[in-house]
DNA sequence: GGTTTATTCAACCAATCGGTTGAAGAGAGA
DNA sequence: TCTCTCTTCAACCGATTGGTTGAATAAACC
């Protein structure tokens, strides 16, 4: 199968399940409630869950015929915490070379300066 | 075309793209540079590089017959910033939800709490 | 100018994706 | 049990994706 984080952003990149997760950031809600504002059918929607729950994004629990959906905010985590690994690595890189070009140019105008 | 958020996210759905992401964060490299590690032929980097830059994540600085590509960390970070506003958010709620449970729980066992 | 090096463009292919319709489960209430 | 409600399963369809091979472009070197 397909690595958990490829699944996660690959699950991300679907605007109708961003959307679904921004709704379900607000709280539980069964698959009925979450579908009503969508002019998509029903299994659409419940599709998008699936995907989002075969990420880990989110995960189902029965409660009669209904099932609540829960948001999983652990997941969102380990994926902000990829992207904010390699932002920082890149920024921390930016501003260290931006150091060392900001001491060139003020040692140069300088006389003098050895080796 | 597609929302810049859609295709960062989708862009960063396949691990060989997180690999280049990853290879970036450490420095600017040119494209036969980044495809050398790779089995697959150099025309499959090329495209998973559009695939970056369409996103909006790499942009290719041209330096004679080569084309120097740097990571855009902004772009990385509007990623973590959409997903930390809901990471957070969901947090908050549940850790809200949990300090009504601990004080129901913590009033439940004295006596006769009105209502 | 001709050759070499670095990259892209174009066409193609199998696989996956986002949506549909229609049928099947499964629990609740009469 | 029969029915109603909520959700999923299955098959299908057009579009997109990740990869290939082969040709085109473009700058650098002789």
């Amino acid at each position: 199968m397909t690595d958990q984080l490829d699944a996660a952003f690959a699950a991300l990149s679907d605007p109708t399940r961003r959307d679904l997760v921004a709704r379900l950031a607000i709280g539980d809600a069964t698959v009925g409630e979450l579908a009503a504002p969508y002019e998509m059918t029903i299994q659409a929607i419940s599709k998008h869950l699936n995907v989002l729950a075969a990420a880990g994004l989110v995960t189902k629990r029965p409660q009669a015929q209904r099932r609540l959906v829960h948001l999983e905010s652990d997941a969102l985590r380990r994926l902000t915490d990829w992207v904010e690994h390699y932002a920082r690595l890149a920024e921390q890189r930016y501003s260290r070379l931006e150091n060392v070009l900001a001491s060139l140019t003020e040692a140069a105008p300088e006389e003098g300066n050895p080796s």
